[in-house]
RNA sequence: GCCCGGAUAGCUCAGUCGGUAGAGCAGAGGACUGAAAAUCCUCGUGUCGCUGGUUCGAUUCCGGCUCCGGGCA
């Protein structure tokens, strides 16, 4: 007898249309979403994360949207600790858990056993560091990772500070070297009766809706929200702030770019980032592709994942 | 109708003193362990507008044609 819980995920690239297909789902198999979504975690930030509206979730829980303030921190192993409690709940009622977003970390958090060491963003630490690779450039202070975890500088690109850093960090708390502490890193979880669907559509397509959809941000007020963030005295520099929609119209009310161009870039931004979603996603082979473009009416693809996750999931 | 300029990668353009070509942008592929919508790596073959001519060889020189600018009528 299987006594493991159930966990369904979707997966896909911004704007592919996984917000509508989870609630239909969530409706047929009784379930509730969790979001896996970086940016949609923070309050106030609702259109230019392009949040599920309360009219929209027609009655299906969501978790994990709205959960901390734009200056707040929150990071991947909160997300996996909040993520693991709700999923667990929701199981004990009976109910199947579907896990929706586009972070691939947050989604890996879950789905792979990343047990992540305890240590966490240390801003004294970072502070000092990225002033050293200011001064004396990335070589710098890749050459000091080199002599403290040669592995991990052998992994980690000199042009890729963020890592640097954080690998550095990772020895200066705890006196063990990144590399060492993450050896099975790429396990499977197998906790859970797992179902992954990724959504994707044709990429002329998925672009054609991304540009579409940024256009109608704007129409239904995001340089409002950003203002208004701004004005509540979140600054620039969050990383909240630093989300694609946000940066951009930052800069155009600052009058370093105009509307036209924030706008560009906006879409730009968004395309890359899709297309960076994609990369992320393929690597899973767990995971079962479902092509938008393969289906006339969006009852029917419903339909066919429902079949196929029904195999997969226990029901009492 | 005449004169001038242009026609080269999806776009903007550079270039080849004649030996089939390269930048920027767009785009594609990849990486990813507490910032991840972040951060980072790699990738440029295209009837050089069409058609004749000269030439061993033409995208390059010459002629004609087509289209697009601009000017003169």
């Amino acid at each position: 007898m299987n006594s493991r819980e159930n966990l369904m995920v979707i997966v896909g690239p911004t704007a592919v249309g996984k917000t509508a297909i989870s609630i239909k789902l969530a409706k047929i198999l009784n379930g509730e979403i969790i979001s896996a979504d970086s940016m949609q975690i923070y309050k106030y930030m609702d259109i230019g994360t392009a949040k599920v509206t309360p009219e929209e979730m027609e009655g299906i829980p969501h978790y994990l949207i709205d959960v901390v303030y734009p200056d707040e921190e929150f990071t991947v192993a909160d997300y996996k600790e909040l993520a693991e409690k709700i999923i667990s709940d929701i199981n004990k009622k009976g109910k199947i858990p579907i896990v929706v977003g586009g972070t691939g970390l947050y989604v890996n958090s879950l789905v792979y056993d990343l047990n992540f060491t305890k240590v966490p963003p240390n801003e004294k630490i970072r502070k000092r560091l990225n002033e050293l690779a200011d001064k004396f450039g990335n070589e710098y202070i890749h050459n000091m990772l080199e002599k403290i975890d040669k592995e991990s500088s052998k992994r980690i690109h000199v042009s890729d500070r963020k890592r640097i850093i954080r690998a550095i960090e990772i020895y200066e708390v705890t006196g063990i070297p990144m590399s060492e502490q993450n050896r099975d890193f790429r396990k499977q979880n197998d906790r859970y009766n797992l179902a992954m669907i990724g959504l994707n559509m044709d990429r002329d397509k998925l672009y054609e809706r991304i540009n579409m959809r940024v256009d109608k941000m704007i129409e239904n007020g995001l340089i409002a929200e950003v203002a208004n963030l701004l004005k509540m005295g979140y600054t620039k520099e969050l990383t909240s702030m630093q989300g694609i929609g946000y940066k951009e119209i930052i800069k155009y009310l600052e009058g370093e770019l105009t509307l036209e161009e924030s706008i560009e870039l906006i879409k730009k931004g968004s395309r890359n980032y899709a297309k960076r979603q994609l990369t992320w996603f393929r690597r899973d082979s767990r995971i079962k592709w479902f092509n938008l473009d393969e289906y006339s009416n969006l009852d029917i693809l419903v339909n066919q994942i429902v079949n196929y996750v029904e195999k997969i999931l226990r029901r009492e």
